[in-house]
DNA sequence: TCTGCCACTTA
DNA sequence: ATAAGTGGCAG
């Protein structure tokens, strides 16, 4: 398979929060952002550029030398992190539907040291954590077998990308609309994951500048994860505390809501009696009391320190892997998935950043703990900023561009529409996901890179060492139209402004070999939404969506 | 487990 | 006003 390299420098690594147990992923996110959507489709295909390497560990400044495209400058704090402690400390999971289900909380973050002028592409992909089914009994989850196999990986585009580094910046870019589905034929471009599998969202910044544009050798890219984001796919909630925290925090979950009296009527009408009725919410609870299953061990050792900044992970100097590699992404695994789920590992709670020097996060990184407590202790950080997205999407036309960021304009007008783009790329797994933030860049394999069934589980798997080089292959995106939203703000953000910890993690780009795996992917015309998928093997396939304009 | 429908809420 | 996001529940 894969090669992967190592960390070259270890002591790049910066520590950022814990890393999880879960693998990451991340994605893009950036609701705030988004704008309507719009659709923009384009390949990319593009070679990335060996970050610099890094130099630094700790912060970015060293590393303009080292690091020309300045991704390792880049920072990525995760908007409302306390919340998603929360979750994480109880053991998140996020509901699939076959239509599509939002994500609560939303993977919203503020980024910072993004050159202003300079285009990126904001996108996010979610990577199996590990390779074992889940299950929830006796109140807690427990692995009841292995993975099946990952779906077909798809990248979300952030409906603002391509855009400068001052529009990234000005505001929090949400991922608000990122949708998730269990149906693996889904034409809407949400993003495909199996029930009772662990996942973790990745979000990675690529860098879309003319310069070093997509088709152009290399990509600098940079992979942000954060291990509190970490979560378990259903389609039912498992844990009832899990269900409280969402009825609790979510604006449209108000209705269930029960403080008062209110709800006690309200159950009875439902219940067609009446006289009050005990609220479901209290019996349950008090029926699960027992504490939540997922300690955090690991995840809580992931321990987010404060905030979860993820700073560094560009800054390796490899900042940048290639988009494939996103696509791809190497399953990260954390040697523990959850905490809560295995026992035995390592806990987490220290986080510690490398630095993508080495790429690899592998497993081995474990070794390095996390410092931090996960408390959640620091407050807020995050950003602060939100914002209403009005960027006008770019006309649906340039995106075809390759390049993604190239053509367009930033957020123009235009844009009103744009749209995330899913790519189908190959399902990486966090394995080594341990680390925290990292950038990498990798070689990607040509733009199709055969296509790999998914590769298996592999706790610490290789990966491929030189930043350099990797290239991405095509990221064709296609446009999809709705997903660009405004964000309103949400109720949850949270500010924090401080420095940041950056606890996000990076991820090491590995490369994968593994492309992305063939599924049935949906038509690309299809529905509303168009979003690109992209395949690993295949190539780039974009499909070109067009608009439909729905939106 | 999963799906469809329900009542409720936000936008 | 409509459209769409929520969890609960019955099947």
């Amino acid at each position: 398979m894969k090669t992967q390299a190592r960390p070259a420098n270890p002591d790049k690594w910066v520590m950022a929060n814990g890393g999880d147990q879960f693998g990451l992923a991340d994605r893009p996110n950036s609701d705030c952002l988004d704008s309507p959507k719009e659709n923009k489709q384009e390949n990319l295909s593009f070679t990335l550029k060996p970050a610099a390497s890094p130099q630094t560990v700790s912060s970015q400044v060293a590393a303009s030398a080292a690091d020309p495209d300045g991704m390792e400058r880049i920072k990525v704090i995760l908007h409302d992190r306390e919340l998603w402690t929360k979750f994480d400390e109880v053991g998140t999971e996020m509901i699939i539907t076959k239509a599509g289900r939002r994500m609560f909380p939303c993977y919203k973050v503020k980024v910072t040291g993004l050159n202003p002028k300079t285009k990126y592409i904001l996108l996010m992909d979610i990577v199996p954590g590990d390779d074992h089914r889940y299950k929830f009994a006796d109140n807690k989850w427990s692995v009841t077998g292995k993975a099946e196999p990952a779906m077909p990986g798809r990248l979300y585009v952030h409906p603002d990308s391509p855009a400068n580094g001052a529009h990234w910046s000005r505001q929090l870019v949400s991922f608000q609309k990122l949708k998730l589905t269990n149906n693996h034929l889904d034409p809407f471009g949400h993003i495909i994951l199996n029930s009772m599998h662990k996942y973790q969202p990745r979000l990675h910044i690529v860098k879309a500048d003319e310069n070093n544009g997509f088709g152009s050798k290399n990509t600098a890219f940079c992979t942000h994860v954060f291990p509190e984001t970490t979560f378990i796919a259903v389609t039912s909630y498992q844990n009832h505390k899990i269900t409280q925290l969402k009825i609790e925090n979510n604006p449209f979950a108000k209705g269930f809501r029960g403080s008062d009296d209110n709800e006690l009527h309200r159950m009875a009408k439902l219940q067609g009696k009446d006289y009050p009725v005990v609220p479901r919410s209290t019996v349950r609870q008090k029926a699960c009391s027992a504490g939540s299953p997922f300690s955090r061990d690991t995840r809580g050792l992931q321990g987010s320190p404060d905030d979860v900044v993820s700073p560094f992970s560009c800054e390796s100097g490899l900042n940048c892997g290639s988009p494939q590699e996103l696509l791809s992404a190497p399953p990260v695994h954390y040697t523990h998935p959850h905490p809560h789920l295995q026992p035995g590992q390592q806990p987490q709670g220290y986080s510690y950043s490398k630095r993508k020097a080495e790429e690899n996060c592998s497993p081995r990184n474990h070794q390095h703990p996390y410092k931090k407590p996960f408390t959640g202790g620091s407050p807020s950080e995050e950003d602060s900023y939100y914002h209403p997205s009005s960027y006008p999407p770019p006309p649906p036309g340039l995106s075809n561009l390759p390049t993604l960021g190239l053509t367009d304009s930033p957020y123009s007008s235009d844009m009103g529409q744009r749209q995330a783009c899913m790519f189908a790329g190959s399902e990486p797994r966090i394995d080594e996901f341990n680390c925290t933030s990292w950038s990498y860049t990798r070689p990607l394999p040509t733009a199709m890179t055969p296509v790999e069934p998914y590769p298996p589980y592999t706790p610490h798997p290789p990966y491929s060492s030189s930043p350099q080089g990797s290239r991405l292959s095509a990221l064709a995106h296609q446009s999809s139209p709705s997903l660009g939203e405004h964000i309103p703000h949400d109720p949850y953000q949270s500010q924090s402004s401080g420095p940041r910890s950056q606890s996000f993690q990076s991820v090491p780009s590995r490369q994968l070999g593994s492309p992305l795996r063939e599924y049935p992917r949906y038509k690309p015309n299809l529905s509303p939404p168009l979003y690109h998928t992209l395949d690993t093997h295949t190539h780039i396939r974009c499909g070109v969506p067009e608009w439909s304009g729905a939106s």
